[in-house]
DNA sequence: AGTCTACATGTAGCCTCTCTATATGTAGGC
DNA sequence: GCCTACATATAGAGAGGCTACATGTAGACT
């Protein structure tokens, strides 16, 4: 049960930060434990992670954010836009298809059976 | 049917080449054209991408290749060597459980179900 | 002969995302 | 005071896939 390698989330970090966002906002420190939650354990992104890219998507415009203090502390709530709805759902459908080619390659008789065309 | 974004392959390209190599050795250019064909048309990788990473696996010892003239034409032939048949191994393993653990996030209630606690 | 396409390999340099390491600060337990 | 958990942020490194370009053969068609 070894922690995902790094290399392998390129390109599908913008979909889980997305995803765990999908039904409440979180802030950056409560998206790293959802993320993990989620995963049984198997996601550990670091904070050096997350933090710039929650950025780069609210630059995007797929999120939004905005501060509150809860306990003394401070917290940048983010948000799924509806901008970042559409964006979740084509995530969603390019991961699927992502698996779908990469299984096909690798465990050749599973799925995509060469319908060609 | 797009064809595949280019970062989500990042960390998966090892994998595709060893499992296209795994029970004939090829030259890059069938490489390209294997991927492409298993694929469904789905992965249409560069050159640019393909021999260099093909040398890459050649130097860790992955692969092992061996240059013959066919038809007035030069080829290096790629084989998987024993080491890369473990590591072909070691990289399907890796892709379900990533497989796995991205889809437990992106699609909650399915598959691994928070056994944890 | 000249041109075009398919076959075939290779490199330089860019791009961009993830990671490591570091910095900053609050709250609460010991 | 010190440590841990909570909470955010940035600089710089590292890596690998991509674009663009360079090189050359074979065969078909004009």
């Amino acid at each position: 049960m070894g922690d995902v390698n790094p290399d392998a989330l390129r390109g599908h970090m913008d979909a889980l930060l997305l995803s765990v966002l999908e039904h409440e906002p979180l802030h950056g420190y409560a998206i790293i434990e959802a993320l993990q939650e989620r995963s049984g354990g198997a996601l550990a992104v670091p904070t050096g992670t997350v933090y710039p890219a929650l950025r780069r998507l609210e630059r995007v415009g797929y999120l939004a954010s905005e501060w509150a203090t809860v306990g003394g502390r401070k917290r940048r709530t983010y948000r799924l836009t509806s901008s970042g709805a559409k964006q979740l759902a084509g995530e969603r459908s390019a991961w699927r298809e992502f698996a779908e080619v990469i299984a096909s390659v690798l465990e050749p008789g599973v799925g995509r059976t060469k319908t060609t065309g």
